[in-house]
DNA sequence: CGAGCAATTGAACGCTGTCAACCCGAGTGG
DNA sequence: CCACTCGGGTTGACAGCGTTCAATTGCTCG
């Protein structure tokens, strides 16, 4: 019944931590459907864990399955001939990832942090379409989110300084956590990722990225907490320093845009 | 019978040069679909012309048809508050643009030469897909392209020096244009667009283009003969200048990946 | 305690952006 | 026909940001 399930234990570590019933709690490739639809997608989805580093999928390796985060960061990185890495989109809880109609995929999936997913076979994901319309769509949908983000990404790093680029960062996690963890509104922002991921992130080196942070953190905007955790002394400051979102004040509580 | 006719005739320019039946002659909009779909699709499609520099869809503007390029160049760019501009995308004759299920656009698209477009509203297209699931299939794959080359670009822009992307820019227009033009085989490469565009595509300078350029020629590797247009001496340096497609030989005659 | 890794800091070099001048072809008008 | 203007492209000088190389610190883990 539950198709290829062994075709999708490619880690020995998964394949001896067993895969359990997607529930369907905060997870975003099966919330938000018909009854139904739920239903049938359940019944092959399934979690699974990594660990930090893991390999989900390879680049230019087989798409068997997609799926969407459920805890912890996916990094969607690309390796150059030379062994530089650039890292072209960090998945967060909720985020989907994965193609469909698609055999082979042009960038690698990893864990960047310890990590659960819940994920079902792609080919088994593609038939579904047929019967539920609304699958594909919203797989449109979020291609067409993706496809945002990138173009958005692809801009800020042609464009703004290593300073600019961290600042942008840092304004981003804060509203994505601060809209997630609703009514924490800390002025706390936790990088879940290593340095040398945030540098193939904002296409940079960790040593500019340590200097941006540090003038940054003497110019009194941040405080560093820990390497990973940073306080938001002046958001507003962060912002004009970030050169990029300043319009763009959506979570903010005292101009909301129209 | 023709929804929104006139609500589409937003350019005074294009209200009084009039629009044509689409013929589904290369136009990917419409070629390659069931012969139903097609019938339907040629009944609300229409070919527009824009001169270079109309703006097609504003930023931020509404969303009122989609399409596909017939002849010249579009760019897809956005506009910082500094006034800097981006390109993050070149469409080509057969390139897909516009979005589905999204009112608002966060890309401008302009006419970066004068233009030949097959497009239709965006809500009738979508309303065919109730009926023609093929087409919001087709949708998805296009998306899907324009992610893998929006990462792949992204990658380019943050890695590479300016003379390797001035060198992977001419080495896939080489390619883009020597796959359509079957038997041509040239080795000059006609660059579609002006000085400040390409500087816009690449992330850098007119000056810095203009530099590597004429340092590229100087090595023998092309040779200008005139702005726009190059002769490639030696394709294989020029692939290896690159520093990015190397092992990819799609298109060279010698060797052929499997 | 030592090994190893992540992060930071320092110094020097180099790519590239900035500013400026110049070239050149296309219009334009006398 | 020539002078002028204008825009696109090229070239030069220079400064600055960021990479590279190197050293140091602090932490974890065996």
């Amino acid at each position: 019944m539950i198709p290829d399930e062994d075709q999708m234990n490619t880690h020995p570590h998964i394949a001896s931590t067993g895969s359990t019933r997607c529930q369907t709690i905060g997870c975003a490739l099966c919330d938000n459907l018909s009854a139904k639809a739920k239903q049938e997608l359940s019944r092959i989805a399934r979690f699974r864990t990594y660990s930090a580093g893991e390999t989900i999928l390879a680049e230019a390796g087989e798409i068997r399955f997609v799926g969407s985060v459920v805890s912890g960061v996916l990094r969607l990185q690309k390796t150059l001939h030379d062994g530089r890495q650039q890292i072209v989109g960090l998945l967060l809880p909720s985020d989907m990832f994965g193609r469909v109609f698609t055999h082979t995929s042009n960038v690698a999936i990893e864990a960047a942090t310890d990590a659960m997913i819940c994920c079902c076979d792609r080919v088994s994901f593609e038939r579904l379409f047929l019967r539920f319309p609304e699958l594909e769509h919203r797989m449109l949908v979020a291609m067409a989110n993706e496809l945002d983000r990138a173009q958005d990404w692809m801009t800020l790093l042609a464009t703004q300084t290593v300073t600019e680029r961290v600042a942008t960062f840092l304004v981003r996690l804060h509203r994505e956590t601060a809209s997630r963890a609703v009514g924490a509104r800390s002025s706390t922002v936790e990088v879940p990722i290593c340095r040398r991921d945030l540098a193939a992130y904002l296409g940079t080196t960790v040593e500019s990225i340590s200097r941006s942070i540090q003038h940054t953190a003497r110019s009194g905007i941040i405080r560093v907490l820990d390497p990973q955790r940073f306080e938001i002394i002046d958001l507003r400051q962060l912002i004009a320093l970030s050169n990029y979102d300043q319009g763009d004040f959506r979570y903010s509580p005292t101009d909301c845009a129209a």
